[in-house]
DNA sequence: TCCTTTCTGTTGGAAAAACAACAGACTTTT
DNA sequence: AAAAGTCTGTTGTTTTTCCAACAGAAAGGA
């Protein structure tokens, strides 16, 4: 188990733990290991999860096929990141994906009950780590819904405007800049990068915002 | 405080706490109370939050004006709702919605730093808080992915397959019945009613699916 | 520097969604 | 039982998006 604090000691979960305290924690958790090959399931759909896990190494897809037989893939989880931390609780049901390894993978069991059960007065940083997770999944919570009230506007002039709009807000200045390319923020946005890109120069032509390349500014339109 | 003892056990928040431990909880978590008369907002953009929030009376609505000024309701809470879940983790940035009281509304405050850092052995039923609150984002995060999953398909047709794969899968059942109407169904994914209906009709034709009202059932393409 | 690759804006035609409007089926109220 | 209201499917028109294709600009590598 020595070997992952470098990377435990990295991930949110852990942040702010120190090494000895890491690995003490280790076993307060129960942490154990498991290694996928590559192209082998993690875990199916309909399969019940109790624990929390940590990508240590390698790639993984969470992928969904529908019922006619069509592959969706979700997600790529990469090596520090946490998941399934949506599934631990009691009565949540099944899982509804696949997770699949993509390259050989080694992925770090935790036993969510005793995150959330053991006395913190018998380890000092159990409450540490119950914020960090309970941070990361309130994190997690927030763009999700804000990356949802972007895609639930029906038009892509108009999800733009209220991306657009949000990060303005959140950089607290018509002048910011955006960490996608164009590519990637009609990917963002669920949209075609063509038709997104022809709809920003309609907006430029019309007074409601400037930019060039990734740095917007908006302006009152005239 | 006492008053709200009645409510606050059928919230999630406190389910499985017994009424004398949650009035000692109320102290613990230095719940207050505030009220706010219709009309009046209870937070605006840009403010700080750092407590989590229960309504116990009244109505609320989370909604958001852009930065041309244009209104947006992203949510109605109810009596017994949790709010502000996701504005706890200390640098998340400021409010990027108000919330304003739609009629007379009676909020309970809680000390979000006392529900995760208070030692559970002084306060017997803070195990519990902590995993009930866990469980409650946990839920949340997970319909949300699921929500996102659907809106991020391009088309109608496989907002609707992918929605009802999901909901087939859940229920274990090609056979199943959702809880919307149709208006409800399109409000959900974001499509509008007329062309969700249609699309539905032309899947039925196709022999991909059959329904009656809400009751559906799922078969292979003819 | 030149060459290659990536990124962005632009276009025109095809496809899909939005919109408005309406009729029949079903519910609820009186 | 009648009336009013809601829900659903259907249609035709308008608007928007998607898609494919391309050219210039920018970036990166040889």
């Amino acid at each position: 188990m020595k070997k992952f604090i470098t990377l435990l000691k990295r991930t949110k979960l852990f942040s702010g733990v120190g090494d000895a305290d890491i690995l003490s924690m280790l076993n307060c958790l129960n942490a154990t290991v498991r290694v996928y090959s590559k192209g082998e399931y993690a875990f199916r759909q309909g399969e019940y999860i109790r624990n929390l896990m940590i990508l240590a190494e390698g790639r993984l897809h969470i992928q969904k096929e529908d019922y006619w037989g069509n592959l969706n893939i979700l997600n790529e989880i990469r090596p520090g990141e946490m998941f399934g931390e949506a599934y631990i609780v009691p009565d949540s049901g099944p899982l509804m994906n696949d997770v699949i390894a993509i390259d050989e993978s080694v992925v770090l069991f935790f036993d969510m009950e005793r995150i959330l059960t053991v006395c913190p007065s018998a380890c000092p940083f159990h409450t540490r780590l119950v914020k960090n997770i309970f941070y990361t999944i309130s994190d997690k919570n927030k763009s999700l819904v804000q990356k949802l009230s972007y895609m639930s506007e029906r038009s892509t002039r108009e999800k733009l405007l209220s991306y657009l709009s949000d990060e303005a807000k959140r950089q607290n200045s018509s002048s910011f800049s955006i960490p996608f390319n164009r590519q990637q923020l009609a990917d963002y946005l669920s949209v075609d990068r063509s038709a997104m890109s022809n709809e920003l120069c309609k907006l430029r032509d019309e007074g409601m915002l400037d930019f060039h390349k990734s740095e917007f500014k908006l302006s009152q339109a005239k």
